[in-house]
DNA sequence: GTCTATATTGTGATAGAC
DNA sequence: GTCTATCACAATATAGAC
């Protein structure tokens, strides 16, 4: 893509709304919100300017007036879509509290976050999957300026849980990275996978969205019950 | 993209091999083999045929005289790839074995077969995000003619294994379709998302191999605890 | 079969009027 | 701020020599 080029521009002062009705989008957030749902859909390389332009109700020049360029747009889009991701999942982890409630809370909320917007995991996964070198800058945004001290954290916190509860006889050992994985694995694949998965067991949306309701109780009841002694 | 237009080619003979050594692929081979290394790397979209040519130390009219188009390629790799990951799955689900077998069985089947080439899940899933309208063609070639039937019957022979199990009282009722993705999902997550969870996790390649060693082992362990009654 | 050269279209980006 | 018109180049695809 062509090189960078400064533009000055100011911001819109929002003046105080008169009614409670949404107030139609101004062309700038309609093309964010245009651009978010082509990227999730195409990804970044298939994405094409225009159709975020016609989504959007707009001509190409208004996106790289705002924008700049693709480029930006795209990794605005990913990296705010991947933030939430992460706001989601982490905090959950590190919270301090007795595992059964930790596994439960993490459960429920990522499914309750998620399930509004369902593409979203597999948009990202996609992503990291062909840009792998967008991955320690999304680390370091979404957990905090130091890379990887929130991982730390929270798998040390987990491993201790662990620890403290195989050594009290009340857990079966497990290795705290596998234990991680399989829970997060557990709550993340059905979106990242659900083209396929909706069609091989059949599902409409509806259905997948019982499918959820579901799940947001049993999984935890089973993953609990893998860690009985 | 452009009109289809069909070209007469014959096939090569293969001649009788003298020696033991591995022949060097022909141009042909050699295309197909680049195309799959460019194509699970960038996407289908992402991918170009200029880097497919020079991978495979060709150039690009040659692609097409080949293959013909860039999505008929595409489309090749794609079927290829994610017909392999689907035959190393379903098999082991039909099987008629007894529950502990099976469920062991399918993981130590799925890491071996997929370790050799750890980033086709991640292609897989992100293409099928990205034209989800190529679901119902990969079913229908994945399992037979018949678009669903081998689905139903992996489902339905899950569903009585586990039915019968649960009548006697040797395992905790888990409904077939979470157990099923919650299984899937155990194996295939650690490979979809290997770019952010190795970072994550501090892994390199060696670690990374390591914890799949190790998965083999305690996942079977892990998932058959859980349905403990 | 394989190459070089070229046609053709797609796509991101910019200039400049209003 | 928003538009129309256009540029520049990237990318797929084809023609035709060897």
């Amino acid at each position: 893509m062509p090189t960078a080029r400064t533009i000055a521009r100011k911001k819109k002062v929002a003046g105080p709304r008169k009614s409670a009705a949404p107030a139609p989008p101004d062309a700038e957030q309609r093309i964010l919100d245009a651009a978010r749902r082509v990227f999730i859909r195409r990804g970044t390389a298939g994405a094409r300017m225009q159709e975020i332009a016609d989504e959007a109700g707009v001509n190409q020049a208004l996106l790289h007036y705002y924008y700049r360029s693709k480029a930006r747009l795209a990794e605005r889009v990913f990296l705010e879509a991947a933030g939430r991701l992460f706001a989601a999942v982490v905090p959950a982890l590190t919270a301090d509290a007795p595992l059964e409630e930790l596994i439960e809370q993490f459960v429920h909320r990522y499914i309750d976050e998620v399930r509004n917007s369902p593409f979203i995991p597999g948009y990202v996964l996609a992503e990291l999957h062909h840009h792998p070198e967008r991955v320690p800058a999304l680390l370091a945004r979404a957990t905090g300026s130091e890379p990887s001290r929130m991982a730390r954290a929270a798998l040390d916190g987990l491993r201790g849980r662990i620890a403290a509860r195989v050594k009290a006889g009340t857990m079966r050992p497990v290795t705290p990275e596998q234990f991680f994985i399989t829970l997060v694995g557990s709550v993340v694949f059905p979106f990242a996978a659900r083209p396929i998965l909706t069609a091989f067991l059949g599902m409409d949306d509806a259905a997948f969205d019982r499918f959820l309701d579901q799940r947001r109780l049993e999984l935890p009841a089973f993953i609990l019950s893998a860690l009985r002694p």
